[in-house]
DNA sequence: GTCCTGATCCTCT
DNA sequence: GAGGATCAGGACG
């Protein structure tokens, strides 16, 4: 996808970006998925790394928009996120789930398990299979060996709060195909709402007036 | 299925 | 020096 793609409010370029296809090329070969599962983080969002101001790691963040912002948690896992907002406007998009598409023996030897439904439901999970570590930090997914392309489908997203924060955080701002099984803890956070892209995305513009 | 724990290390205070 | 945008594996029902 184009920069402008990602040069939009975070929450409509995660939206959007839920059903295009994320692919990794390295040396081992190909390895892609269907996005199923995000996570939008804002600047104004005690959750997100961008709440504190900018840091070493985290200015990269207010910089220009469709570049990987990727870090190390809890010591042993990545998780990949794309820089989302103009230039000067921090946010970004976590990937959580992405459903195979391409390159499954080579991710399932990444991961170290055949099970399918095992091998990319989860942040760490997808960053393990697709080849992902701090190398990539700051890559230009508009182009190069780590992007995202478009596909046609359009399936109904379920809206529900974001897994594993610490600070409480009831906003609404994890989206995910509803019905996919490739998600991840379909059923651990609380559901707001589903619908089309179209109704979902009007919906949110809502709700955004008081987040923002 | 649910709940709990341990692994492990970078980043910011 | 504390605290994570996680995962796997075990206990238990």
């Amino acid at each position: 996808m184009p920069r402008a793609f990602y040069a939009r409010p975070t929450v409509v370029a995660a939206l959007d970006l839920l059903g295009k296809v994320l692919a990794h090329e390295t040396p081992e070969g190909v390895a892609a998925g269907k996005i199923v599962e995000v996570e939008a983080y804002l600047e104004t969002d005690p959750a997100s790394h961008a709440f504190r101001g900018k840091t070493q790691r985290t200015k990269i963040l207010w910089g220009k928009p469709g570049f990987a912002y990727v870090y190390l948690n809890y010591g042993m896992y990545y998780c990949l996120n794309i820089a989302t907002e103009k230039s000067g406007v921090a946010g970004c998009v976590l990937i959580r789930a992405i459903e195979p598409v391409t390159g499954l023996p080579l991710m399932q030897a990444r991961r170290k398990t055949t099970n399918l439904l095992n091998l990319t439901s989860g942040p760490g999970k997808v960053t393990q299979a697709l080849g992902i570590t701090v190398e990539q930090y700051g890559a230009d997914m508009t182009r190069g060996n780590l992007v995202v392309f478009g596909s046609e489908e359009n399936s109904e997203i379920v809206v529900t709060t974001r897994i594993g924060l610490s600070k409480a955080e009831k906003a609404p701002l994890r989206f995910f195909l509803k019905g996919n099984r490739f998600v991840s803890h379909p059923n651990r956070a609380t559901r707001f709402f589903e619908g089309s892209l179209e109704e979902v995305r009007e919906r949110l513009q809502l709700e955004l007036e008081t987040i923002r």
